[in-house]
DNA sequence: ATGGAGACCTTTTTT
DNA sequence: AGGTCTCCAT
């Protein structure tokens, strides 16, 4: 193929040497900056040159952001057919499918469901109100997080039950009865014909350690297995891999030790560092030279990074030119710090006429963000914060998510509980419990008793006993139409027939959640128009004649997806706000570090143990090592936190990075005791030197803020009234001009240009754009 | 069975 | 501060 060369041309030695070491285990230490998406990338292309089978390639994943990216690269390099058919994902979303491919060796059926951390701790709530325990003592996530670790570390409920450490610590924490929980809760799970996501990598293990067919079958399917991250990596992550290699060792790693930020999850830094040990004739490659951060950056960061006693060594350098040094300001409140960083990135707009772009705000906790956003509002400076509650988390479109996942699998409990009575159909929570206990007493499901009241004498009303049949009845007859009709006409009907629609329609406080659920609807018409992903049948490796997009793919399809993937709004020229474990991966030439003050960064609950601060630490050195061009740190003295307000001392991290890299002139700060400004000295300060515009520039861009929002009049036009390049109003997102029209009638579509929040596609039917006079 | 007022808890990070 | 959960009144 033409682009061999080119494959091996633009690395560097250390990169190239990676890229073509294909055969047995190859570990690479990767410094920040230093091209890992690149030798990864290149190397899965290098080996489809090599004509390697891309059947036989896995490639996994953290997050489903890396795999979306190096699957894109790929195919920039080697083309469409090729890169498809290597398998690319995270951990969970491969073994997700091959565990639906087997789901029956487990006790599972093919339709088996994931419950997210929400259904999770629901469960657990239900579990621990009916054993009748004090739900204070028992919270969810505390319990939860007991039960993932466990899980993480492969251990079951017995496995739990019979560990005398584990519950004497259970013991001494006051909460004897977790054990117990977990096996309810474990059973319960398997009555549901669901995993959570734990369970998604333990079950995995359970077929690679009982079924040698299955492992045999696995192993010589994947035969050149790429992990990335692998200081990610927790305990049932690691022995996967370990069993999926164990015969031809054909295994490379990357990862960067300095950058594990994930150990409160399981991830064990020990899997790295350990790598040597496991695979004794590994070749071992570190990338050292820095392609993204300026000199200043890069020493800086690795002078905090030293402080840790957990490392591999390794001497991150640059060729860049030294920089700027680095920004460091305190300011007196919170509130200031987030007017600080707006005004900056105002002022650097101008100076430099950059776009937003350009900036990310990164912070530790996502709480921080609320007062950045309103800073950059009076601004008028377009952001997006990532993370926060995602898409598919929020209620409304949990609650159609759970009439698909009902359909699909009837004894979907969370699904069923969540559902039954919504939208209100008059089974409440009596006839709830009645159900349940019912359900307990003749040892079947929920659903059974459901869909059959009078056989197991539930005792309810005649009216009652009409209303569950007739749910029943629903739900059953939109299973029947799975395999005819396609996701978004059986998805639409749904949502239709069982009045979801009606109900958002009735109260007009919620258009916002309607728009949610019409963009559901949009996403499921998108993916039934969409090319099938993969023409693989992934269990026979055959070319998959008929591909039909139905509700249980589409459901497969989004399940594990969180938020920033399926995103469709316009993500282009806005600065970026997120925390920095969602910054990890990515690069911005303008930083903003907000909030590096003790208790808050380093966070006081990983002030325990050396290892929880040397997390912190790294946390940090992920943060700095984002910065391409400037990086700006800041901290306040003040802070509401919890509603009230706290006061703050400057982050210990802080005394770690070398005066020398540090901006003297702006610096408000001597030695190591930093001095307050007064609240008008900082105002004048940093009005000056950033050359922002005058207080009176900023009521103005507030009155014309106002303004838009008095203009809201006038009556919404006709969808045919409605062109292309037309100024139109629309209530919650302003004024925009229209930049396309997409399809006919009814289900007419405009792609509008807000001219504050980007770009929205809007169902004209429901969006009452109203044309200004 | 439903809805509203007040208590209460959160804030680490994610598949 | 803000969202969720619980309890009480209807």
């Amino acid at each position: 193929m033409s682009n061999f060369n080119s494959i091996l041309q633009s690395l560097n030695d250390p990169q190239r040497e990676a890229v073509q070491h294909i055969d047995g285990p190859l570990m690479v230490i990767a410094g920040a900056g230093s091209g890992k998406t690149r030798v990864l990338t290149h190397r899965v292309a290098y080996m489809l040159e090599q004509k390697i089978n891309p059947y036989s390639i896995l490639a996994l994943t953290f997050t489903n952001k890396a795999a979306k990216e190096m699957k894109e690269r790929v195919v920039q390099l080697v083309g469409d057919s090729l890169a498809k058919a290597v398998m690319m994902g995270t951990f969970h979303s491969v073994f997700y499918k091959i565990i639906r491919i087997e789901a029956e060796k487990l006790g599972f059926t093919r339709n088996v469901t994931v419950y997210d951390t929400d259904d999770s701790k629901s469960l657990i709530r239900n579990i621990v109100k009916e054993m009748d325990l004090d739900p204070k003592i028992y919270s969810a996530s505390i319990i939860l997080n007991r039960i993932s670790s466990a899980k993480s570390n492969l251990l079951n409920h017995e496995d739990y039950a019979a560990n005398p450490e584990i519950l004497a610590m259970d013991g001494d924490s006051g909460r004897p009865f977790i054990s117990d929980i977990f096996m309810r809760y474990n059973i319960r799970l398997k009555q549901s014909d669901a995993m959570d996501f734990d369970d998604l990598l333990y079950w995995m293990n359970v077929l690679l350690r009982d079924f040698p067919d299955v492992l045999y079958k696995y192993q010589q399917r994947f035969q050149y297995v790429l992990v990335d991250e692998y200081q990610d990596t927790n305990f049932a992550q690691y022995m996967i891999v370990k069993k999926l290699v164990a015969v031809y060792r054909n295994l490379c790693i990357v990862g960067d030790d300095a950058q594990s930020i994930y150990s409160f999850r399981g991830a064990n830094i020990q899997n790295i560092l350990n790598f040597k040990r496991d695979y004794p004739e590994a070749k071992i490659i570190k990338l050292e030279q820095n392609y993204r951060s300026t000199q200043n950056i890069v020493n800086a960061a690795n002078a905090v990074i030293k402080n840790n006693k957990d490392q591999v060594y390794k001497e991150v350098w640059t060729d860049n030119d030294e920089g700027q040094k680095i920004n460091l300001f305190q300011t007196n409140s919170d509130s200031d710090e987030a007017q600080l960083i707006s005004n900056t990135i105002f002022e650097y707009k101008q100076n430099y006429h950059v776009s937003n772009d350009y900036f990310a705000v990164l912070y530790r906790t996502n709480a921080q963000s609320r007062a950045i956003e309103e800073a950059l509002i009076k601004r008028n400076i377009a952001y997006v914060v990532y993370g926060g509650t995602s898409f598919y988390s929020r209620k409304e479109i949990k609650d159609v998510l759970a009439y698909f996942r009902l359909v699909i699998n009837h004894y979907d409990e969370e699904a069923l509980r969540r559902v039954i009575n919504y939208p209100q159909r008059g089974i409440g929570a009596t006839t709830v419990e009645r159900l349940i206990v019912a359900a307990n007493q003749n040892k079947v499901r929920i659903w059974d008793i459901v869909s059959n009241p009078q056989q197991y004498n539930l005792q309810v009303n005649k009216p009652t006993q009409e209303r569950l049949q007739n749910f029943a009845i629903k739900i059953k007859s939109f299973s029947t139409q799975l395999t005819t009709v396609d996701a978004y006409e059986l998805g639409l009907s749904i949502v239709k027939s069982v009045g979801i629609i009606q109900d958002l329609n009735q109260d007009k406080s919620d258009q916002d959640r309607k728009q949610n659920v019409e963009e559901l609807l949009d996403s499921m018409k998108l993916f039934t128009e969409k090319e099938p992903e993969s023409l693989f049948n992934e269990a026979t490796g055959e070319i998959v004649e008929e591909y039909f997009p139905s509700l249980d793919q589409f459901l497969e399809s989004i399940v594990l997806l969180t938020s920033e993937e399926e995103k469709k709004e316009d993500l282009t020229d806005k600065v970026k706000l997120m925390t920095i474990h969602s910054a990890k991966g990515l690069e911005f030439e303008y930083v903003f570090l907000a909030g590096l003050e003790e208790n808050l960064f380093p966070s006081s609950l990983s002030l325990g143990s050396r290892q929880e601060l040397e997390e912190e630490r790294r946390l940090f050195y992920v943060g700095i090592t984002r910065a391409k061009k400037l990086l700006t740190i800041t901290h306040a003295a003040t802070r509401y936190r919890f509603g009230s307000l706290q006061f703050c001392e400057p982050s210990r991290f802080l005394a770690e990075i070398p005066m020398r890299y540090i901006n003297h002139t702006q610096k408000a700060s001597m030695g190591k005791g930093l001095f307050y400004r007064s609240r008008g000295e900082m105002e004048t300060q940093s009005r000056q030197s950033f050359g922002c515009p005058p207080i009176n520039q900023i009521e103005k861009n507030k009155k014309i803020i106002t303004e838009r929002k008095m203009e809201a009049v006038g009556e919404p036009a006709q969808i045919d009234e409605i062109q292309v390049n037309m100024r139109v109003y629309h209530d919650k997102f302003g004024y925009g001009v229209v930049n396309q029209l997409v399809g006919d009638g009814a289900d007419k579509k405009a792609i509008v240009l807000f001219d504050t929040v980007g770009s929205k596609t809007l169902m004209l039917k429901f969006a009452k754009l109203i044309i200004p006079k």
